[in-house]
RNA sequence: GCGGCUGUAGCUCAGCGGUAGAGCGCCUGGUUGUGGUCCAGGAUGUCGUGGGUUCGAUCCCCAUCAGUCGCCCCA
């Protein structure tokens, strides 16, 4: 008997699974984000799970250690697979989907794809090893005007309004204005790199930790002599958030004069003046978004809730950018973009945990035909098939049991309606409305929901 | 890759050096064709895995695996 011994079920961390009342839910979310994508003429691709290593790698960075590279139990030595590895997000096979296609596409090439991307970091609250993205780019031959940079946000602005979820706020910068500015205090690339990642820590570690880190990168000798002011000079930057074009008077008065800062300062103003449409309060210019990415060159996007959700810090929720040109390493021609994904498994999980989230019926059953014997199948099975027709979601219950279990089965998968076939020749049908408990004679052929 | 915490019925968890309990859920019944409430009854666990200490461990120790929170990093 003991080799009956079962394989006790656990779930896998980081890759979530959702009960059907729940999956309902996301699946009308999907519905819903996609078809405003549709609304402003994002045609969909769906690119393979897997890549080339090498296609992924293509931008650099250090992003190896998160990508699951596939390989098969039985190894042989020359196994091909494993130079494949699942995407870890859906620009990078956009981009080379875009290169590969490049004949057979119309520019600017405007897609939207939700699919799921896989990447190997350790899991923990809100961040999953595979998940859902919705993304949306537009992707241009040589140049792409700046409207999209506010088109964009303004179409995931909406698609996160279709949802019912607590409200959002936008945030955007421009990567031109905080590297402008850094170099204009003249530091040089690697600074800047060091120095913007511990500007997205301010709202995580504080502001004078990230002073102090920042003086330490930038100048340890005034450190020392506990001298901060180029570092609050540069910790300046990501304090300034406005919801209006105000941002650039405040960046001014700091003084650093730049060309890429005044690139961005501009750009971001004339994003911020085609947002105004949106509801006020929802998109801010917040100097303190970086994004870690480094491919983005321009806008930058982050998304969060107005209020944190439970006891969460601000966790971002969508985000995305512009880059000057993703493709470069799969075409010769200059590809620039702007895209914007929204981060659906996080999102759904955050709302979920803090049970935000009401479940959809357990099923998508309206009417379940109640078996009276199994003499009387043909007649109950006519029936629901009569309602199909009609375009109803209709189940047959699968044995002739009590009629007690049968409504019972309803009542807990939160069927709302169950007909009743005649149990003796000559009866009427009837239908019984589950939530008023009422019951009236009907006929399958006409009847209504 | 690093650190803290956790691991007992399907779920949430209690418990104790002498091989285990609650609530919820589940199943059955409360007759004859009708759910949700109520009542009665019932089933379920190699107490994560391996080793050690002990007369004896679910409880102590070690290891391991898994989960979780955080760090690093983040596309």
């Amino acid at each position: 008997m003991s080799e009956n011994r079962i394989y006790k079920p656990k779930q896998i961390s980081g890759f979530p699974e959702w009960l059907p009342e729940y999956r309902a839910v996301e699946l009308q979310w999907m519905d819903k984000i996609r078809s405003t994508f549709e609304r402003y003429g994002f045609c969909s691709i769906e690119t393979p799970s897997v890549e080339e290593v090498d296609a992924l790698l293509a931008k650099g960075g250090e992003t190896e250690k998160e990508i699951y590279t596939l390989s098969r139990l039985q190894e042989d030595a020359h196994d091909k697979d494993s130079r494949l590895a699942l995407h870890f997000d859906l620009t990078v096979p956009m981009a080379r989907y875009v290169a590969q296609h490049f004949n057979d596409l119309v520019f600017p090439f405007k897609r939207y794809q939700i699919q799921k991307s896989w990447r190997g970091e350790r899991p923990q609250k809100g961040r999953f090893r595979e998940f859902y993205q919705c993304d949306i780019d537009v992707v241009n031959v040589d140049g792409l005007p700046l409207h999209f940079d506010a088109e964009l946000p303004a179409v995931m602005f909406e698609a996160y309004q279709a949802l019912d979820i607590p409200p959002v706020e936008m945030h955007i910068s421009n990567r031109k204005i905080i590297v402008g500015y850094l170099q204009g205090l003249g530091l040089d690339a690697d600074k800047i790199v060091l120095v913007t990642r511990l500007m997205d820590k301010v709202d995580k570690i504080g502001k004078e930790k990230v002073e102090e880190e920042v003086g330490g990168i930038v100048n340890p000798i005034a450190i020392a002599l506990n001298d901060l002011s180029l570092a609050k000079k540069i910790c300046a930057i990501p304090e300034i958030k406005t919801s209006d074009g105000s941002f650039a008077d405040k960046v001014r008065t700091l003084g650093v004069a730049n060309d890429l800062l005044d690139e961005g300062l501009k750009e971001l103003s004339f994003v911020m003046d085609n947002l105004k449409h949106l509801p006020q309060g929802s998109v801010i210019a917040d100097l303190g978004i970086i994004r870690g990415l480094d491919y983005y060159t321009g806008t930058v996007i982050e998304v969060r809730f107005k209020e944190n959700i439970g006891a969460r810090g601000p966790l971002s929720i969508g985000g995305g950018g512009r880059y000057d040109n993703l493709a470069g390493s799969f075409i010769s021609q200059k590809l620039p973009g702007i895209g914007v994904s929204i981060g659906l498994t996080r999102l759904f999980a955050m709302l979920l945990d803090e049970g935000y989230i009401k479940p959809a019926a357990k099923c998508p059953t309206q009417v379940l035909v109640v078996l009276p014997a199994e003499e009387r199948r043909a007649e109950a099975a006519a029936a629901a098939h009569a309602l199909r027709l009609r375009g109803m979601n209709v189940e047959l219950y699968h044995s002739a049991t009590k009629v007690k279990k049968q409504l019972s089965y309803a009542e807990k998968k939160g069927i709302p309606y169950v007909w009743f076939p005649p149990f003796e020749d000559g009866q009427p049908h009837e239908v019984k409305n589950m939530v008023t408990g009422e019951q009236v004679k009907a006929d399958p052929s006409v009847w209504k929901i």
